[in-house]
DNA sequence: ACCAAAATGATAGGCGTCAATCATTTTGTT
DNA sequence: AACAAAATGATTGACGCCTATCATTTTGGT
């Protein structure tokens, strides 16, 4: 037997399409004991409102905005990417999505273009957040309107939004301390590099890589390179003579060609590499053996999540708890993911 | 602008809704110029049609049919809990689901099962295959329907079935042995423990395992355990006793309770333990700190894989290459996923 | 220029739901 | 019992597309 369908249940309520429709979208009015026959009839039949038919009649349609950092570094532009490959893919299902571009850094311009929008009929924002009392602004006038407003990556205060996605980057920090454990049972030296520990996401990761650290093992003390790439290239090749037996590096944040830069040439005995994210070039990297493990933020999978809880809020949903906390994935040589392609397929059938 | 419909790109090429409706749907019978104009209106518009809306118009509903094994050992079950979740989540999406338990190794149940529905009006069938005369002419039967059969973690011959999703044995032997390398760089003795090397999948972990370790890691002689928990349990105390420096150990296939009891207590000064799939008292162990790394094949991803391709394929859209190649996660204690909630959630709204 | 064949136009009913209107019936109150 | 208020029924026109039918126009061949 075919789907029931809300007909099916007010025949079953033995009550009138009208007055199931009524129970249905809680429009009042009803009984209490008819919204009772109506409830159970739904329970009855398994009934499931068919939602694109719903979103059909409604004229729903649900217009998302992107602001992503134009930032220098490969992340970032990875992000950009996902977001035009899953719009791509969700064109069919009354989704369209805008991507931004904000100058890094920037809050003057990111507000700007949050305040720019706020008049036009968008269903939600998602914005790689800078703390500043302008955005705040623009985004609590984007909320008062009804937009949904995400934050992606970089949070802003709790409750001026309506949800984050973004790493947990404790953990993070923790799965490479785990994995820089494994490779120094017999203890040794390691050294972390960060880009600005006064940066959140920097120092959680730096926390959580000192949280399950052994006693045994020794940390030099962290560099701070404010993600340059010569600043991290010297900081590495002088750990590299004043430890000659430095085990372990784990970068922490960006700067990523100086890393590559201090190792090349040295694939073997060199120190144990993990780093952050798994870009184009870090990809390349782990797979000549260059540096040994990734752990990545999965900027595809993020966007996709946000894409979802923005659909879900719009529509009046609950997103469940822990939503948006992204795990971080840990990659090695032999298990990373197929390369994202290009751009958008072609589909042959439209 | 809201989006264009076909009246928009019939208006823009100049022709009547018919005709362009006959172009869309390939119904024949159009001048070459109109194609052209229609085509052109549609690249010109960035025209997509709204898929709800058609399916909504023919009818279409998508029922699918998965076979799962009753096995002994949770993974399958964690399937068939991923096939509810993702049933319950697509049922307003014009998807039906329906689960089948089909007793273990039992290629004759699995062939009547799969006759049995040859004249119900099945969209596609997902089955964990087996290999069997039997079978196969009960899958053959069912594409000569046109019903989309797909097959999962196992796969039987190419060409036999539409797709097949699955992990990547290869490349989950080869990140375990990678693993183990890092926490070996100075050398040690492993032990790698099998279910039965004449099983595909256990044969190609263990080769790319193999794959993988430098010539200053000693592989001891393989245990093959039937995935019996007293023979794994009494080969890893053997293997502890008589090779006190032990320094790792790979378990392949299933029988994990043995493993763990060998190890219980031993949370100091044990080997590396690295198993696969991330089911419930591994995630436990994992957890405790009784295991170091779990190998997962990600059963959830599966599904809502071999959801989407059932749905792509009976749409007659062609899979992307590669497609279907599950590339193993790698869980360490403190980049585990939120464990799964029981069953399906109930939604606020309808 | 004639005629059949091919191409195109015009239109209608339906898919499941929403949102609205208006008529009718059932309550509860005094 | 009378009456307003509340509840219910009945119906309608979208939404964007599919499928079908029938009428009309254009084309190609001779």
């Amino acid at each position: 037997m075919r789907k029931p369908t809300l007909m099916d249940v007010a025949a079953k309520a033995g009550v009138s399409y009208a007055t199931a429709d009524r129970v249905l979208n809680q429009r009042g009015g009803v009984a209490a004991k008819s919204v009772q026959r109506v409830s159970d009839a739904i329970e009855l039949l398994g009934y499931k409102r068919d939602v694109s038919a719903a979103n059909l009649a409604r004229g729903r349609t649900y217009d998302f905005v992107f602001f992503i950092p134009s930032q220098a570094g490969a992340f970032f532009d990875e992000l950009r990417a996902a977001v035009r490959r899953e719009a791509h893919a969700r064109l069919s299902e009354r989704i369209t999505v805008t991507l931004k571009k904000i100058p890094a850094f920037d809050a003057e311009r990111l507000a700007d273009a949050l305040e720019n929008c706020v008049d036009s009929k968008i269903t939600g924002v998602c914005l790689v957040a800078i703390n500043s009392p302008r955005v705040r602004t623009a985004v609590n006038a984007l909320r008062a309107k009804g937009v949904i407003v995400l934050t992606l990556v970089a949070d802003m205060q709790v409750g001026s939004r309506d949800a984050y996605i973004g790493l947990d980057n404790r953990a993070a920090g923790q799965t490479a301390g785990r994995l820089m454990s494994l490779a120094h049972r017999n203890g040794g030296v390691v050294l972390p590099i960060a880009g600005n520990l006064d940066a959140v996401d920097h120092a959680d990761r730096y926390a959580g890589f000192l949280d399950v650290l052994p006693k045994t093992v020794t940390v030099l003390p962290i560099v701070q390179s404010a993600d340059r790439p010569d600043d991290v290239e010297n900081a590495v090749r002088n750990a590299m003579i004043t430890y000659p037996k430095l085990g372990g590096i784990y970068s922490i944040g960006a700067g990523h060609s100086g890393l590559l830069a201090a190792l090349s040439g040295r694939t073997k005995m060199r120190p144990i590499v993990i780093l952050h994210d798994l870009v184009a070039h870090v990809r390349t990297a782990l797979t000549d053996g260059l540096v040994d493990a990734v752990i990545d933020q999965k900027p595809d999978h993020q966007i996709a999540l946000a894409l979802d809880a923005m659909k879900s809020l719009s529509d009046g949903d609950q997103l469940p708890v822990g939503f948006g906390t992204i795990v971080p994935s840990l990659y090695l040589q032999d298990n990373l993911p197929p390369a994202s392609t290009g751009g958008p397929t072609e589909s042959p059938t439209l």
